[in-house]
DNA sequence: GTCGTGCCGGACACCATGTCCGGACATCAT
DNA sequence: ATGATGTCCGGACATGGTGTCCGGCACGAC
């Protein structure tokens, strides 16, 4: 329960909030890990008082939910335009955006894995990102099985945890550790694997 | 540097050790988080001074290590014996095994994962034990394309990250998510992801 | 001018970590 | 029995980060 009486009237206001976001960004990216940032570091990082932080976020894992939720925004638009029976190419495709987008938040992307391994408000809020993926995926698959496109002994839910848990790690990796230009080769490989290990996967002789 | 200055004659000496070890993985399989774990309530929970902790580690990061040493030699017995060509099942056989391995350790599993997103040692430590199933999966895969069994156009070295990076972590979720019954089935979707979507994936026709 | 508001800077209480040490208590050899 | 050895207890202490609070300053609006 802080004493936030201060946030009303960004006259001028949003000034130091913007700041600190920044700076956290720069931190994160700058390959600092976001649970070794201290408060007062952030702070100078920002060129804010250590009380003007504590005026704008309650702790540090709001500041973290404030950074990831603008990322989910810009992460979503892609995600929400998923359409299916593209094929493998653009499976492929598809990848390869979410990639790029992915690659202008890597920071805050491991920011928010980390700390949602520990943290109960991060690691919800992250989790239901997931579930939503993994609901879709499932639906996405059973209608291919009723289309007739996917064999029918497929386990629909452990294959779309499979595929989200899996994909989600690997290309977080993937965009942490290599380099942009093998983006599209990571991506093409990822959807066949998907598409020809799921989706086209051919079905079971006996 | 911390002053271990009784460390040697574990004549009745290795008791408090053991009730360390052995409080932290219940705490952790308690479902705890490694993370919000404090030296004081690991060794309440030990039974044991908080003073003695200190003098059987030098803080939470070697607990953790020790723990992992052990799991690793359990794991690993498995994972040497990997052999590729045994086929789908097979494959679905080693990873049940995998699974049964872990679901005896998923409390310090899911800790060393946790810690290994912020803590250089541990990060090191298990980053480790990964590329080097990433390199002998690549390994194998060549071999596989050398014998004609797998296609050329795999981009092998992606190809291994995303089994092994993405494995993991599927796995890792869902020994910590669902229950044993369900393990041969997720095992076998798994197999059969990677049999067709890479092993065994048709190759580019064009 | 004076009021409101954002920020500064520093004081403070609090808690976990890591260090250190004296003393209690077992065990074992002599 | 007695003394030596070594583990463990319990508590003191320094340190450093967190979160709270408040007085004061600057600046823009009225």
């Amino acid at each position: 329960m802080p004493s936030i009486t201060r946030r009303r009237t960004p006259a001028t206001g949003r000034r130091a909030e913007d700041d600190i976001l920044a700076a956290t960004r720069r931190l994160l990216t700058g390959g600092a890990t976001f649970t070794e940032l201290g408060i007062q570091q952030i702070s100078d990082e920002a060129g804010v008082a250590r009380s003007t932080f504590y005026s704008h976020f309650r702790d540090k894992t709001e500041l973290l939910m404030r950074l990831a939720a603008r990322m989910v925004e810009a992460s979503f638009s892609i995600a929400s335009a998923w359409e299916p029976a593209v094929g493998v190419d653009g499976l492929a495709a598809d990848f390869l955006r979410v990639l790029g987008v992915w690659r202008e938040h890597v920071g805050v992307l491991q920011a928010v894995t980390e700390v949602a391994a520990y943290e109960p408000t991060v690691r919800e809020f992250w989790g239901q990102g997931l579930v939503q993926f993994v609901d879709r995926t499932i639906e996405v698959l059973r209608a291919e099985q009723d289309a007739g496109r996917s064999p029918a002994d497929i386990d629909v839910v452990h294959a779309s945890e499979i595929i989200v848990l899996g994909g989600e790690r690997a290309m977080l990796h993937h965009v942490a550790n290599s380099a942009p230009d093998t983006d599209a080769a990571f991506a093409r490989e990822l959807a066949r694997t998907w598409w020809y290990g799921v989706y086209r996967r051919p079905a079971t002789e006996n």
